[in-house]
RNA sequence: GGCGCGUUGGUCAAUCGUCUCAGACGCCUCCCUUUCACGGAGGAAUGACGGGUUCGACUCCCGUACGUGCUACCA
């Protein structure tokens, strides 16, 4: 008796993909998925004055590499297609004519100027913001108020129209949402909203409806910002009579800036962290925005961030994989209010990932952040200083930052932490160490603490005196794992050769 | 302004009427480590406000405040 389930995401190409978006897309696929429905993409490219190209490969590839990819799309197809709005133009008019033939809808054929013209004159004490509604749509030119000889004449003249719902007066639309239970709204406080543009595209409202049904969609989840033209909605359901199969509703909270305000670029670029999942450049602005993927998040760990942004098991865990996540969601438990994005916290996600990642494919990961840096990356070399500072990493380029005096010698040494207390006998040492090296039998973390304690006790000094100068020799700063490990992996030579330098710089 | 939605520590959050309000991030202290980090042990910090209902309310109801969203031929 109950229905396959089937959700869909539904973004318009108008530009990135930010936090909210792939949430949205996220609680799609995970209900899918624990339900065994299907996830269908669906690419709302009807507004063309926003239409921008690329973004639809973007969200796509976007998708792609959070590993949330749809069942059925505009690029693998499925029985509903097409799935592109724009190539669904005949659908929506036709059912756009069914409604001004069941009189639930109507032609306008106002201009720009004459609607701003009725929001002006028709403010009055009581209708301080006069909308397109019960009260002026008498006032305006449509088929409500011409006779049908002049809307024929307007029609055949190809004047422009669009086609507005007719919203019923008195009326309460009570609708049911998931997360949220009843919610009520009074239509004498809706507006005839737009159907049906001058350009023959379907507005939102009116494709959502038509494409939620004729795909077959059982449950619709979209951003608490569409909750207010819900109820419009559901009138469109009911007058094109499939209220039986109304999709349930979920309107899912707003996830917020730090500043407790709907999440935008502008947040990323005041509070210095990504909003959209991958980089995106706007080519019409050329406006640079950039994503988790190439600030060094690893998905699963952005998946998993994001999912608990608004969500939480009853066990309290929190990292969770994929399939995890899948088995614990529960609709019920998604919260109904909005969430502040931390980037402290998704760093931290993200550096327990980077932990228990395995290192061989943490190495393919990080090897393009050291090539970056013009080094020729050596993999089984990289493999070793990828386990043995992956602990202090939290994100993908912290291995460079973290780990490049594996790879160079360091271009500044914090100089002035140990040169107040530098002395003879602390350059006597380490001289007389280095030259121990030739005579060394195994270059190892082992024989060379050794060899450094023995030529300590000859010389009568103290362990702390010389391990730190030794690090910011082969370092350059506080930082980095045990000394002699590095020692070790960079080498005889160039071992010598940081601190033979190190030690010219303090004389 | 109108309408909708929301309100547990700085942030994410548990609790589905009995609470001395979990846990995590961040912050602080100590231990480990003669670096940094990891790890370990502690600590500070919370139910917006006012009324009800009830033996009992963070949990239910109402009001207020505050926040936020919508109010386009954008989604």
């Amino acid at each position: 008796m109950s229905k396959k389930v089937r959700v869909r995401f539904a973004p318009s190409p108008t530009g990135g993909l930010h936090l909210g978006g792939v949430r949205t897309v996220l609680y799609n696929y995970l209900f899918a998925r624990k339900h065994g429905g299907e996830f269908v993409l669906r690419v709302e490219d009807t507004d063309q004055k926003r239409f921008v190209a690329g973004a639809e490969d973007y969200i796509v590839n976007c998708l792609k590499w959070c590993g949330l990819e749809p069942d059925e799309s505009p690029e693998k197809g499925g029985p509903f297609a097409p799935y592109r709005q724009s190539e669904r133009k005949a659908i929506y008019q036709q059912y756009a004519q069914q409604l001004i033939a069941s009189g639930h809808a109507y032609y306008a054929f106002d201009t720009a100027e004459e609607l701003e013209h009725m929001r002006i004159h028709l403010k009055s004490e009581n209708n301080p913001s006069p909308q397109y509604d019960r009260y002026t749509r008498m006032h305006m030119k449509n088929s409500l108020g011409l006779t049908k000889a002049e809307v024929d004449e307007l029609l055949q003249k190809g004047t422009p129209y669009v086609v507005r719902i007719k919203v019923p007066e008195n009326e309460t639309v009570v609708l049911t949402d998931m997360i949220r239970g009843e919610v009520s709204f009074d239509t004498n406080l809706l507006d005839d909203k737009v159907l049906m543009k001058a350009d023959g595209m379907p507005t939102y409202h009116l494709a959502v409806v038509v494409d939620d049904h004729l795909m077959h969609i059982t449950h619709a989840f979209r951003g608490e910002e569409w909750l207010p033209s819900a109820p419009v909605h559901v009138l469109l359901w009911k007058y094109l009579g499939w209220i039986n199969d109304m999709p349930q509703w979920v309107h899912l909270p707003l996830i917020m800036g730090p500043d407790g305000k709907k999440l935008s670029k502008r947040h990323g670029n005041t509070y210095g962290f990504p909003i959209f999942a991958m980089n995106w450049t706007d080519p019409v602005k050329n406006e640079f925005t950039e994503g988790f993927k190439e600030r060094g998040f690893l998905p699963e760990a952005f998946i998993n961030l994001l999912a608990l942004l608004g969500w939480s098991n009853d066990k309290g865990t929190e990292i969770l994989s994929l399939e995890e996540l899948i088995h614990d969601f529960d609709i019920h438990r998604v919260h109904s209010s909005g969430a502040i994005f931390d980037f402290e916290k998704a760093k931290w996600f993200n550096h327990q990932y980077l932990q228990k990642a395995d290192n061989t494919t943490l190495t393919l990961q990080v090897k393009p952040y050291i090539e970056a840096q013009g080094i020729k990356v050596n993999d089984a070399y990289l493999a070793k200083v990828v386990a043995l500072i992956k602990e202090r990493c939290m994100l993908l380029p912290d291995f460079w930052e973290q780990g490049q005096f594996f790879f160079k010698a360091p271009q500044t040494i914090d100089v002035p932490a140990i040169k107040d207390k530098w002395t003879v006998e602390k350059q006597t040492f380490f001289e007389s160490w280095v030259a121990t090296f030739h005579s060394m039998s195994e270059w190892s973390q082992a024989s060379l603490e050794q060899g450094f304690n023995e030529l300590m006790q000859q010389q009568g000094i103290k362990k702390g005196d010389v391990l730190l100068p030794l690090r910011i020799m082969l370092v350059g700063g506080k930082f980095g794992p045990g000394v002699f490990h590095i020692a070790e992996m960079i080498g005889k030579e160039d071992t010598t050769q940081r601190i033979r330098a190190a030690i010219a710089l303090l004389q």
